[in-house]
This record gives structure tokens, sequence and C-alpha cells, in this order.
DNA sequence: AATGAATGAGGCTTCATTCAT
DNA sequence: TATGAATGAAGCCTCATTCAT
């Protein structure tokens, strides 16, 4: 669909409205105001509501997507492929903080829209692949449950669009490496030895 | 408010779809359905859509409120009280699975009921203080920033509610501990000494 | 789907509403107005715009359709049962008028809806199976095109529905034979001999 | 009103489309697909969707008119006038087909377009007019209702929209001829003499 | 307590029409 | 003449809510 030319704006607004209201609640009109057109513009710029869902949060489920696949495939041992899973994450949310925050309070391991499971699972998988990895190579613990421990990393992280605020005092990267190192590390103070 | 006989049916009812469609996704003729009765009916039960909403999310957050309460003011170091913590939270979970399903989407952390927020706000509060407890007492790294870390336990906790399921193999006790041993000890391998 | 107790009133507000206005022009609002409901309320009673049509069509075109095998199937020759063809016809339009009026203007021939293809086309392939047994046994002349003569007859008789009044002096039996006598006798005068 | 240069091509989509979904369900974002344009450059060849729905419709109901006036007031007998009618008919219908058909579905007997009444009356009256002359000369069966006589010719004639493709093997002048001649002499057999 | 039926508000979507470029 | 984009009105449909029975 070619997009005229306020597109951004629109997307932006959608964006702001879904997360406030969450989607369901959130009317096209709130978001034509938001843009300051009338509703039935907004169909100059979609073909329905949930295709503006979806518009919102395809970039940063691409974007994630896509960075985490290079990371993953890249040489490197697993805890520092944890850590870079986060930078990644925390940056995507960081850079499309709302839309990040649509795409993770409706979509993310909801399985609502088939159109998204497989997106959503491939995350996921490769998550699990890099910690499976780490165990087989000797570099995480080898009692770790895989499938708990990959889904208690994006539940970490993917819970900072409830309580961070990326414009706050802590950069993504800070965050990323809090959230990583508690993963990887633990919080338990060791005892000198 | 004296509640007519077939109440439980109407809150199960009501978690099962709240949880299945989201809330506003959801419409009171899909509960209805659920419980066999007409829709109309159902206001013989709650005043409004939303009243129903809060009766399915009162029990498991007044649940875990009061035994975290309790497990907080007892005696204990930090790290046995994180452990308990998710035991709590992931007994709660399995107890009322879809209507802490229902909590954990429409508002842990999400500030969109002013009802809620110091509920919400004051859990938040007691794992937090029992993290800065842990920093103070030194069995917890005194590097540790205690409101990132409050929110990787609550987070990973919460998140349960998108792939872990309470009938599986897994249970409830077994993933708390898992969670929580990840967020003590982490995940990567310790040298063998 | 079971109809709530003034669906009789419904049905008559949409044919005359749909007759006087056409289906696409009609709104349901102005069949609500008719009814005296509100528009929403007509959902108790369907499920789409196109229902209601569909239910308004269906009486006139299934007795028309019961009533032409029926007669088709009983003994007698062409021109007989050509009268009675005209006869059933013309019965069906007095009987339910506005109704049979909006299938003749929206459905008749016009092959805009599949689900009433089919029967469309056996009411046309019954007029024709008795033109053809007229012409085989020899009642009708042996140089008639059956085809067209059928249309002929059935489009005198749907054209009823713009011109004719039922309610006026002309008896649907009158018209009917007037019709019919046209067809299997001709307009022109015959040579006294 | 002078007319761009493409006008020709709006009409004729314009026809193509009315007759395809009908005057209401067509959009001119149809027409203008169908052009190659956008709906809005439609403007600069009309002033309304009704108007373009009128010069659609004008071309066919004028010539019909003038042919038919010319043929009445011609010498000649009835039949013979009956047989002309219907070529006259029939030529237009396969000159203009998609055109006349949007007359026939939208107009012809409607009464909904007041502007369009006194055209469409006049025909009939001709028509009748043709019929009543036949049963004064004693051409025609002097027992004939001629308004319904009339409607019965003009329906059969028109309902040709509804099912005769006039680029198939039948002609507009044998369709003519067949429906004079059911018209005039009937479809029954003849006792040989 | 439940039903059947209605209300009324509001949401999504369509579309004829306008207008600056 | 055509485009791109917007307007504004209206239409279909949904749904929380009410109410007489």
């Amino acid at each position: 669909m070619p997009r005229p030319s306020r597109w951004p704006e629109v997307m932006a607004a959608a964006a702001k409205v879904f997360r406030a209201k969450g989607y369901h609640a959130a009317t096209l009109e709130d978001v034509a105001d938001e843009v300051g057109m009338l509703k039935g513009s907004l169909y100059n710029y979609i073909t329905s509501k949930e295709e503006l869902l979806f518009a919102v949060v395809r970039p940063p489920a691409e974007q994630l997507l896509e960075q985490t696949r290079a990371l993953v495939a890249a040489e490197g041992t697993a805890p520092g492929k944890v850590v870079a899973i986060a930078r990644v994450h925390a940056g995507v949310l960081a850079e499309h903080f709302v839309y990040a925050a649509v795409y993770v309070h409706e979509i993310a391991g909801m399985g609502r829209y088939p159109e998204w499971a497989a997106m959503d699972h491939e995350y996921v998988e490769l998550v699990r692949a890099v910690l499976a990895a780490g165990v087989a190579e000797g570099s995480l613990r080898d009692d770790l449950d895989v499938r708990t421990a990959g889904h208690v990393l994006i539940g970490s992280l993917n819970w900072l669009t409830r309580w961070w605020d990326p414009d706050g005092p802590a950069s993504a990267e800070e965050m990323a490496d809090r959230v990583s190192a508690t993963f990887l590390d633990g919080s338990r103070s060791r005892p000198a030895r």
C-alpha cells in the first residue's frame, strides 16, 4: 500500500494512543485527533484498525529479529551473546518505545494473531539456542533449564515496557547490562575468598 | 455485596474470557455464553463490566499481597525471602491462573486504573524492600540496582502467564525455584573449585 | 436464528423500505423507523443487512418455486400449464407484493448473489420444460424458440412489479389470464372464418 | 456543457460499473479505477454521481424515444408497428447495452427520478397508442386490454437485459422478431387448416 | 434469578465531494 | 486535467446497560 506523506505522523500517533489506552480501548478517532485529521481520513493510510496495529508493531519486531539473528550467528560465547541480546532488545525498546510497548502488550507470547506467531516464536528460539549452546560449551550451568531461562530473560526485558522510562536517567545500554548481569551472575553476593 | 448463587461460575467464566480475548475485546455476551445465561442476566451479579474485571482480579491480587506482606515481615535473610517471594508469586498464579493472567495483562505496572495503583505499588515496594535489606545485610551484591532488580524478578514471574502452563509438568514450586535460582545465582557456570 | 416476536413487523417494514428505495439506497435506520425501534435493535432480529434482504425475499421465491414445481409435475397440456404458471406467478406477486418486487429488482436474472442463482435458474428451467413439452406434444408451435419464449413469459410476469397495483381493480387472476392469453394466442385479431 | 476529452471513456466505465454492481452499490472509485484515474478527477467531468447516471442513461432513452416517435407517426398498421417497435427497442438495447441495462434497472417504470418520469411515460403511451389504434382498426383483437398488453410487450423487451447477450448468436433483429411474433401471434400451435 | 427485548452511545468503515497544487 | 489528500456525513454494526415480565 503506498502511503501518503503524513504516514510517519499517523504511525507515531497510533503508537502513542495504543500504548496509552491499549489497542482495543483506543479509537481511531483518538488517533486521528492526535494527528490532527478526521477519522475517515485515516483510511487514506490504512485499510483497517488492525492494519494500523500491525504497521506500528512491525518495525520493532523486525528490527529485533534481524539484529538478534545476526548476533546469534556471529562468533562468540553464550555469556557475551546474552549481553548482546539484552542490548539489542533494550535498544529496540528505546528506539521504538511506544511501538515496542504495543508489541509486548498485544502480541508477545499471546498467540492471538497467527500472523505474528512465527516471528514471535523465532525470537524465543534464537534466545533459547544461545542458552543451549552455552550449556553445551560449558559457559552456562549445566543444570540450567533452557526453556525457563529463555523466558526469564525475555520476560525481564519485555517487562521494561511497564516501568522503564527510556528518556530517563538510565540508558538502554545500562539497563541491558544490569538485566543481563543479573541473569548471568545473579544478585547474591559471592563470598570473598 | 451478597452474591447470588452462580457467582463463582460467573467469575470463572469472566476470567477465562478476559484471558482469552483480553478485557476490552471480550464482551459480556461472551461471558454470559460461557456461563450459559443471557448477557442481561449478568446484571444480577454485577453493576458494570469493569466491576467484573475488578472482581476477577481481586483474589489473586489480595492473596499475593497478603502472603508477601507476611513473608517479608517474617524472620530471614534476603535470599531465602526471594525464594519465598517466587513461591508465593508462582503459587498465586497457579491457583488463580486465568484471574492472575488478567491482572498481569490489564493492571500490573500499567497505571491504568487508579483504584489499583496503590496495591500494585505496594507489591513492588515489598519486593524492593527485601532486596534492599539483602544489600544492607550483605547477602546480596552491594552493586545491585535494587529498583531494576525488583522489576527483573517481578517481570520474570509475571511473564510466566505468557508461556507457562500451570497444569503442565512443571509445578509452581519448581518454576519458582528455577526463576529464583537464576535471579540469585545467575546462569553462568561457576569455575569448579 | 430464533426470531423475536416482532419479526413479521420487521420483515414487512424491510420489504416496504427496500421496495420504495431499493435495497442499497435503503438504510437500516429507515427500516427501524418504519418498525418503530432503533436501528441497533434490529440486530436482535438479524445478523446483517443482507440477511434481512434474503429473509424478505425468501418467502415469495420459495412459494413460487414450490407451486411451480407442483404444477409442472401435474398432468396436463402445455397451454393449461402456461395459464397455471401465470396464475401462480401473479398470485405470489399479489400475496407478497413488496417482497416479490424486491426479489425481481435485486435478484431475478441478475446473477449477483450466488446463493440465489440455483433457485432462480430452476424456475427458468421449469418454465422452459413446460414449453418444450408443449412443442413436443404439438400444443405449441413447432417453430417456437423455447428459451426466448420462456424469458418472454417470465419477463412479462416479473414486469408486473413495475406497473401493476395488486390492490387495484385487476385481480391477480385476471392479470395472469391476460398475460397468458397474450402469450398463448397473441394480440392479433384472427380473421373470422 | 463542453466535455473534456476522456468523456466517452468515463461514460463507458460508468455504464459498465453501474450495470455490474447497480447504481447505488457502485462507487465513483470503481468508475475511476475502470477509467484509470483517481476518483477526484472524475469531477472534471461531472458534478455529481447522479449526473453521471443520467448521462449514461440519456443516450438510449433519447434514441428509443425518438425512433419510436418516428415509427409511430409513420404510415402503417399496428402489427407492422409492433414489429418495428420491437426492432427499435432491441436495436437500442444492442447498441447501448450496458447503458440501456442501467436505464431498465434503475429507471424504467420505477418512478424514482421525477426527471425521467415524463420520458418514461411517453414511451409507454406511444406503445399503447399503437395498440389502441390496432384495436380500433381491427388489426388487433377487440378484447385486448391495451394497457396490460403494452406493458407485456415492453416488459418482455426490457427483460432482455437480464438474459440476452447482444454479442451472442441471436442478433437484435432476430430477438425483436421472436418477441414480437410471440406477442402478435402467440405460442400456441394453430390447427392446420 | 433469569429472559427477551430494547436502548443509546459509539466505534469502524465507506464514500461523495472538495481543494490546493 | 489530473493528483493527493482531506472532509463530513452517513451507514453498518457492536455492546454495555436497562427493564418489564
